[in-house]
RNA sequence: GUGGUUGUAGCUCAGCUGGUUAGAGCGCUGGAUUGUGGUUCCAGAGGUCGCCGGUUCGAACCCGGUCUUCCACCCCA
């Protein structure tokens, strides 16, 4: 008996409508990054294990996917670890490879390795499927793409204007009207932090407010306090609770705010030159907004923080982020390399048009021409007109069976060719072609010429 | 990792308080129609009721486990 077949949960089979549409958006991004100057680079789907292990925290950790070593690795663990059945410690013995979880920190392996041959600063961008062990939920899978672009070896600010500039471009070729490019500061939060007296709670106090939207001011101060931040200190960031106005506002308020903290200061300092700039520069589509309570992966970014939300009328978590780390690649060695990068979430991006309805038909063009077969001399007939309407780009094809008309006509039907040709002896004999419009059902004898410039 | 949800024909779903042979629509195959599709009519194929176990005289239905789907939390694209 057969087995019903299935796949891995998380993970998807794409139909070449779905595909087409998928790469409309890749090539639409691939472009954009060639524009901006970056360069095409490609990494191995798995790395050594503590390549990988330890870059994302424990929660990351988790999230890895681990590749089982060949052989028989098992005789090679010793009794007593073994025994003990402690996964942790019994993981790195059987297990030396893994999926890589995202693109950064495979590239920052990557400078690393290949310093010698790279022309600092190095713009590369890079789209690669990653893998995570979660639950998949809305947008979310275990298997998805990455499209990142980041640029390693500059500490430029106008990096960070080139990346607000290149997310504008690429949702605007998109046709995706009303998305935010929502920025923050790590300097600014680590400010806000020192100035409130909880430094040495700058991870829980973020993550707390980064929630704001979510779980509103209640929640936030519930969550803060049940953190251990002192009640007068929440008292102090009420402001940021509603933190509304212009971002030339926010920036005022949060010079006042900062005054006593140099690092918050340059932190609001960077951020003003970025609006500033942008300001000046302007967007097509998008809309650049301050916003104080944005943290994301804290871990290692230092200074700026990117992330875009769709347009509000799409329920969907951020299609985008990104920021700066100062020293992405110290961890491998090789100090004082600053990177900035963003990244585009394809996946949701996708579904996210497909809500709006914003492919273009043009996306899934199909055949445009199916010849009939009604045996071997018609076919090759019909073969010799096909090859020269390829040549002029025209998507035909011939039924490959001369099966039953009512077969063939039903099979182009089905598929939504548009035309249909008839070519039989009497065709033939004249050097003509019966040309079939399928929807309207009208049809006429022409000349391969008059062919051609209906189906161009 | 936590909590909930889902699974019956290729697809979308019915299936009563547990009771003979599990149904429909769409799709598929063939025919009415040997150079004309979409409409119509006729016929046919297609199901270990997700899987394993339990309760029962009897389970698609009740119970347990497991896998899967989707959702929320954690976290994140």
């Amino acid at each position: 008996m057969a087995q019903k077949p299935g796949i891995p949960k998380g993970t998807r089979d794409f139909n070449p409508e779905e595909v087409s549409k998928r790469n409309y958006i890749i090539n639409t991004i691939k472009k954009e990054f060639e524009v901006f100057g970056f360069l095409p680079i490609e990494t191995p789907s798995f790395e050594n294990s503590e390549t990988l292990m330890g870059k994302y925290g424990d929660e990351g950790d988790r999230l890895i996917f681990k590749i089982l070593n060949s052989g028989d690795f098992l005789s090679k663990v010793d009794d007593a670890l073994y025994v003990k059945k402690d996964s942790g410690a019994l993981t790195p013995k059987i297990s030396e490879k893994a999926l890589r979880y995202d693109l950064t920190v495979p590239f920052a392996r990557y400078v690393v390795m290949h310093q010698n041959e790279i022309d600092l600063p190095f713009k590369r961008y890079q789209i690669q499927p990653v893998w995570r062990a979660d639950r998949p939920q809305k947008g979310r899978f275990r298997e998805f793409y990455q499209c990142d672009a980041d640029v390693v070896g500059s500490k430029s600010l106008w990096q960070e204007v080139e990346f607000v500039q290149l997310y504008d471009k690429v949702f605007s070729d998109l046709g995706l009207k009303g998305v935010t490019i929502k920025m923050n500061n790590r300097k600014v939060l680590s400010g806000i932090a020192e100035v409130i007296g909880a430094k040495d709670k700058l991870i829980d106090f973020t993550v707390a407010l980064d929630k704001l939207d979510k779980i509103g001011e209640e929640g936030v101060k519930k969550e803060m306090l049940a953190k251990g931040i002192a009640a007068e200190a929440i008292e102090k960031v009420k402001p940021l609770f509603s933190f509304e106005g212009s971002n030339a506002d926010k920036i005022e308020k949060l010079k006042d705010l900062l005054s006593t903290s140099e690092e918050g200061m340059k932190g609001v300092n960077e951020l003003e030159f970025i609006i500033n700039t942008i300001d000046s520069l302007g967007l097509n589509e998008a809309k650049l907004d301050l916003d104080v309570t944005l943290a994301r992966g804290l871990n290692y970014y230092t200074g700026a923080i990117f992330e875009v939300a769709a347009p509000a009328e799409v329920k969907m978590g951020s299609i985008g982020g990104g920021g700066r780390y100062d020293d992405l690649t110290g961890i491998f060695g090789l100090k004082n390399v600053s990177g900035v990068g963003i990244s585009f979430g394809l996946d949701r991006i996708y579904l996210v048009l497909e809500e709006l309805g914003l492919f273009p038909e043009s996306v899934t063009e199909n055949t445009k021409v199916l010849f009939i077969n009604f045996g071997e001399n018609e076919a090759l007939y019909g073969m010799k007109a096909i090859k020269k309407l390829r040549k002029k780009g025209i998507k035909a094809e011939l039924y490959p069976d001369s099966s039953k008309m009512k077969k063939q006509m039903n099979y182009a039907n089905k598929r939504s060719i548009p035309f249909v040709v008839l070519a039989g002896d009497k065709e033939i004999e004249e050097e003509k072609f019966t040309l079939k419009n399928m929807q309207s059902g009208e049809q006429k004898s022409v000349s391969f010429d008059e062919m051609k410039d209906i189906l161009v």
